[in-house]
RNA sequence: GGCGACGUACCCAAGUGGCUAAGGGAGCGGUCUGCAAAAUCGUUAUUCACCGGUUCGAAUCCGGUCGUCGCCUCCA
């Protein structure tokens, strides 16, 4: 079955054909240097690690660009307000960043260019778009992208630009334009910039935010691509004019599939300043919180949905995690030497999670191929001993899906000299028959996090995943 | 005002015209266990916000109503 994406640009799901055989070029929006990532940029590059760890699965060469942006309008607030200089200021959020992504355990794109590193490209597409008359200079040195001049204007955000001239929310900012649906592709210095410019032939000043990605990524992917990711929220303004810049200034199409993540929402609603209702990362991973939950709970929903995210959602993905990896480390011992009996369940398994996935990332019905194979298994078990070939079979399948998933394996620290002592001593008073010292141990280890299970073969402990 | 999304069990969440409405969590009752945990069995939506319509057939398509949320130049 042939992959699907739905599309921002159709407003419909379409098969997925790449430009090139067996290459996916594809550009994510990467966040703004100017502050801890929240958990609701994080859902945008967890979405974005399923859909880049799904197209290696099928095969696919991936190629990620994500832009690091560290000079725009607060960036340059805050550094002149601390008295840094922006690569000061931005470096301390850059390291953050990159380490929070790691604790998500996100893969990690091939390529990260900062803008301040690509002025010199941004610079000379400006320059193609003024020698088409597409955009113009101001009296105070900024440079304006004509939206007139590119009539499918509102293309992607499907807004009709002649009501947003009247919108109530426009306001005419301290930059001269000639219509107030003009954006900024340069902006010329002003006294509150400091000693935040670059000297170039337009003069003292930098970049806008929109220009930084389409120089980037005509840069690393080629002026055309096959797919660009966002949130929502950069549909408009920033990825329509994007198109608008970048299309006018290579006659070509820009990107095939737009894929949009939906928001995070806390307690219904969307997170915002104003709502003093952030949470970042960091909060949680201090609190505590398991950071493969946090994976999880990002992950499980689908990217077109709104997600609330809330402390039952964590629970539940603690115990879902929990399920998956007791139901892996069963599959070891207690096999027998016979031919496999399972194949055909896991086969299905396999083909129910591909075809979910190809299905505009359907992540829902995929892991419930994935939770219907352990039932089936583990009915099995009740009755039959698994074969070495089934729990090899089986292993190898929950391997593969946790290329995608990355939930299985665990960061588990061994046991302390103390911890090993109280299980061996727990284990001597069950050999008495001592019940009310044996449990007493036990729940000691539980209040540090580690759960014992017996069975006939000998206790075996694991950690909790904390939420 | 313009554009758009959503409303499915106690909670979360798939399903977009046709077999008994996935899956996860939670509860309750069994099996197993020294007791637990894990696993497992049974159980919790004759019904998909509401009202109409189309159809042999609707959670799914169409119209309306109610509710929630988002975008309309900071935003993932």
């Amino acid at each position: 079955m042939a992959t699907r994406f739905y599309n921002t640009l159709t407003r419909k799901k379409e098969e997925f054909r790449p430009i090139e055989h067996g290459i996916v070029k594809l550009y994510t929006c990467g966040p703004t240097v100017y502050s801890f990532a929240h958990i609701g940029n994080f859902r945008a590059y967890i979405f974005e690690d399923l859909l880049r760890r799904y197209l290696k699965f099928e095969g696919y060469h991936v190629i990620q660009v994500m832009n690091i942006t560290d000079v725009d309008d607060k960036i340059i607030r805050d550094a002149n307000k601390m008295n840094l200089s922006i690569d000061k200021f931005t470096i301390p959020y850059r390291n953050a960043f990159f380490a929070d992504l790691d604790a998500l355990r996100i893969e990690r794109a091939e390529h990260y260019p900062s803008a301040t590193e690509h002025i010199p490209e941004m610079v000379k597409l400006v320059k193609t778009l003024v020698g088409k008359e597409m955009a113009y200079e101001s009296d105070d040195g900024s440079i304006y992208f004509k939206v007139s001049e590119y009539p499918k204007y509102g293309q992607l955000a499907n807004l009709n630009i002649d009501s947003m001239i009247r919108g109530s929310r426009v306001i005419n900012d301290e930059y001269e334009k000639e219509q107030i649906r003009d954006f900024a592709l340069w902006k010329g210095w002003k006294s509150e910039d400091g000693n935040v410019f670059w000297e170039t032939e337009f003069g003292k000043g930098r970049p806008g935010w929109h220009i930084e990605c389409s120089a980037m990524s005509m840069k690393y992917l080629g002026p055309h691509f096959d797919i660009h990711c966002g949130g929502v929220d950069n549909i408009f303004p920033h990825h329509e004019n994007e198109i608008a810049q970048s299309e006018s200034a290579t006659g070509e199409k820009f990107v095939n599939y737009w894929l949009h993540c939906e928001h995070l929402l806390v307690n219904n609603e969307k997170m915002s300043k104003s709502l003093s209702n952030f949470i970042y990362l960091r909060e949680l991973l201090d609190k505590g919180i398991d950071p493969t939950a946090i994976r999880f709970t990002l992950l499980s929903t689908h990217y077109r949905q709104k997600l609330n995210f809330t402390d039952e959602k964590l629970d539940a993905s603690a115990k879902s995690i929990t399920r998956l990896r007791d139901f892996f480390r069963s599959l070891e011992g207690c096999l027998v030497d016979s031919k496999p009996e399972l194949s055909g369940l896991i086969d299905n398994a396999r083909k129910d999670f591909e075809s979910s996935l190809d299905d505009d990332l359907n992540i829902s019905e995929a892991l419930a191929a994935i939770f219907s194979l352990i039932k089936e298994v583990n009915v099995f078990r009740q009755t039959h001993k698994l074969t070495k070939l089934d729990a090899e079979n089986i292993k190898r399948f929950l391997n593969d899906i946790d290329t995608i998933l990355n939930v299985l394996s665990t960061s588990e620290s061994e046991l302390t000299k103390e911890e090993r002592n109280l299980i061996e001593s727990r284990n001597i008073a069950r050999k008495n028959r001592n019940w009310l010292d044996a449990d007493r141990i036990r729940d000691v280890l539980l209040a540090k996090g580690i759960i014992l299970e017996d069975s006939p073969k000998g206790t075996t402990w694991k950690r909790k995943i904390s939420t």
